[in-house]
DNA sequence: TCTGGGGTCCTCTGCCCT
DNA sequence: TCTGAGGGCAGAGGACCC
C-alpha cells in the first residue's frame, strides 16, 4: 500500500488532498510513522523524529494518527487479497507476500492479477497500492520498491504501480540494484560490507560465500550470498505463528521513582497476559526492556519454573527483574515482553503449574502489608472473568489493583501510543 | 538531530550436565 | 575424585524490518 496511513487519513480528510501530510506522534518525543508523498518531498521520510520534520515541513499537517482504524481498514485488504489466493502472508498493516501459483488458471498471469489487484483495491478501498512480481519472494519486494511513486523536488513522481521480473532476468534485475536494496543490510552490514568495496548486489554475487561469512557472520554471510545470486527458498505462509508478545512505551520525560516504574511494569504485564490470553497460550520467558536517558538500553529475563498467561505472573518476573536494575538515573522506556510462546487453544485451562512454585520473594516488589498472593489457578478463573468484562465493556472496566488510584488511571491500549509519546504523564 | 513500537533472527557468553 | 570437551539452554545484546 502507497503511504498507507496517510492514505487512509486523506480518505476521512480529503480536503488535506495534495498537501504535505504526515502521520505520526506529535509530542517531543514522537517519530514520523508516515509521510505523504508531497512532504517526503521536502526530505521527510518514515522514522525520522517528528521535531525535525516539523522543521523540514514547517506546512506540513501532522495527524496523530489511529492504529485500530488502519487495522481495519487492513484487514479488509488482506480479505480482498484472500479472495483472489489463499496464500496470503501478511508482512504488516500495509505489505503482504500473495502465491498466485494456483490462481493463474481462474485470475489470468502474474500481470494481469497484479492489474486486478489495484483496480479492486482502488474501487473498494479508495486507496493505491504497487505490486511487485517475481518467482521469489524477497524479488517480489525490491520489483515492489522500483514501482512505487517516487518524491521529487516538483512534487511526487507518479510510480509504474506494477513492476513484473520475468522468470530467468532475476539476476539482470538484481545486480545494479545498491546492496542496501536487500533485506537484512542496514547501516552496520552496510559498513561492514564498504571496506570490502561492496556498493551493488552485483558486487556482493562475487564475492566468495566465505569471505562474506567472514565479514558479517556465518547465517547472515550466507543468506547475504543466496540473495544476491536470487536463492530465496522460503514459501508464502500463510499461518505465521506469533513468537512473543511485547508492550513498551517511552514517557515524555525520564522517571527516576522506582515506584512509579513498578506500576508502569504492572500496567504492561497486565496488557501483554491479556494478549496472550486472547491468542488462548502461554508464555515460557518473560523480558523487561529499560531504556536510560542517554539511550543506553538494556533487557534483563527471567524463565519461571511454569509457563505465564495472567498478568500477575507476568507481573512478578517483571516486578523481580525491575528491582535489580538501578533507575536512579532515569528511565526514558520501559517495556515488558514474553517470548517462547507454547501451546494452543485450551492450554491457559490446561496449564502446566508448578507444585514448587513459591510466593513472592523479598526482594520481587512485594511489599509489607500485600495481601498473600493467589494461586496461579485463581488467577487463570480471574484472568477469564476479567477478559468478560472488558469485552463487554471496554478496557478500562477492569484494572489491576496496584494501579488504582484516587486520580484513576488512563488504560492504554495497543497502538495508542504507536509512535511516541503524546503528552507529559505526572510523575509519582 | 536526537532518536517509537512491535516484532524476528542471530551471535556471544556463561552455566550446567554428561 | 578431578578435569576437559562438548552440547544444550538461558540470558543479553545487536541488527534489522515495517
Amino acid at each position: 500500500m502507497d503511504a498507507f496511513f496517510v492514505s487512509v487519513e486523506l480518505l476521512r480528510r480529503p480536503e488535506l488532498r495534495g498537501r504535505p501530510v504526515v502521520v505520526g506522534g506529535g509530542g517531543p518525543r514522537g517519530v514520523v510513522a508516515a509521510a505523504s508523498y508531497e512532504a517526503r518531498s521536502f526530505g521527510v521520510f518514515s522514522a525520522m523524529p517528528s521535531g525535525r520534520a516539523r522543521r523540514l515541513c514547517p506546512e506540513a499537517v501532522f495527524l496523530p494518527g489511529d492504529h485500530a482504524h488502519y487495522s481495519s481498514v487492513s484487514r479488509r485488504v488482506m480479505d480482498l487479497f484472500r479472495s483472489l489466493t489463499p496464500l496470503v502472508e501478511p508482512l504488516s498493516l500495509d505489505e503482504a507476500f500473495l502465491d498466485v501459483t494456483g490462481a493463474r488458471r481462474l485470475h489470468g498471469d502474474g500481470p494481469t492479477i497484479a492489474a486486478t489487484l489495484r483496480r479492486r483495491v482502488h474501487e473498494e478501498e479508495g486507496l493505491t497500492c504497487t505490486v511487485g512480481g517475481a518467482s521469489v519472494k524477497f524479488l517480489a519486494k525490491l520489483a515492489t520498491t522500483q514501482a512505487k511513486p517516487r518524491p521529487s523536488r516538483a512534487g511526487p513522481v507518479v510510480g509504474s504501480g506494477v513492476h513484473v521480473v520475468p522468470p530467468g532476468d532475476e539476476l539482470r534485475f538484481l545486480h545494479p540494484l545498491p546492496v542496501e536494496a536487500l533485506w537484512g543490510v542496514g547501516p552496520a552490514t552496510r559498513g561492514r560490507l564498504d571496506r570490502y568495496g561492496i556498493r551493488t548486489v552485483g558486487d556482493l554475487a562475487e564475492l566468495p560465500v566465505a569471505t562474506l561469512e567472514a565479514a558479517v557472520g556465518r547465517a547472515h554471510g550466507r543468506h547475504l550470498w543466496e540473495l544476491a545470486h536470487g536463492i530465496d527458498p522460503r514459501a508464502v505462509e500463510p499461518d505465521q505463528a506469533l513468537k512473543s508478545i511485547s508492550h513498551e512505551e517511552t514517557y515524555p520525560t525520564d522517571h527516576h521513582d522506582p515506584e512509579v516504574l513498578r506500576r508502569e511494569a504492572v500496567r504492561m504485564a497486565d496488557a501483554v497476559a491479556a494478549r496472550l490470553r486472547s491468542r488462548g497460550t502461554t508464555a515460557r520467558t518473560v523480558t523487561i526492556k529499560v531504556r536510560f536517558g542517554d539511550f543506553r538500553t538494556i533487557t534483563r529475563s527471567i524463565t519461571p519454573p511454569a509457563p505465564v498467561a495472567t498478568g500477575p505472573a507476568v507481573a512478578r518476573a517483571a516486578k523481580a527483574l525491575l528491582a535489580k536494575v538501578d533507575v536512579s538515573e532515569g528511565v526514558r522506556l520501559l517495556g515488558v515482553g514474553v517470548s517462547g510462546l507454547g501451546g494452543g487453544p485450551g492450554t491457559v485451562a490446561g496449564e502446566q503449574l508448578s507444585l514448587l512454585d513459591p510466593p513472592a520473594p523479598e526482594g520481587d516488589g512485594a511489599r509489607p502489608g500485600d495481601p498473600p498472593p493467589a494461586s496461579d489457578e485463581d488467577w487463570t478463573a480471574a484472568s477469564s472473568a476479567i477478559d468478560d468484562l472488558r469485552a463487554r465493556f471496554g478496557a478500562d472496566a477492569v484494572v489491576p489493583a496496584a494501579l488504582a488510584g484516587p486520580a484513576g488511571i488512563r488504560v492504554r491500549r495497543r497502538g495508542d501510543q504507536q509512535w511516541g509519546p503524546d503528552q507529559p504523564v505526572p510523575e509519582g
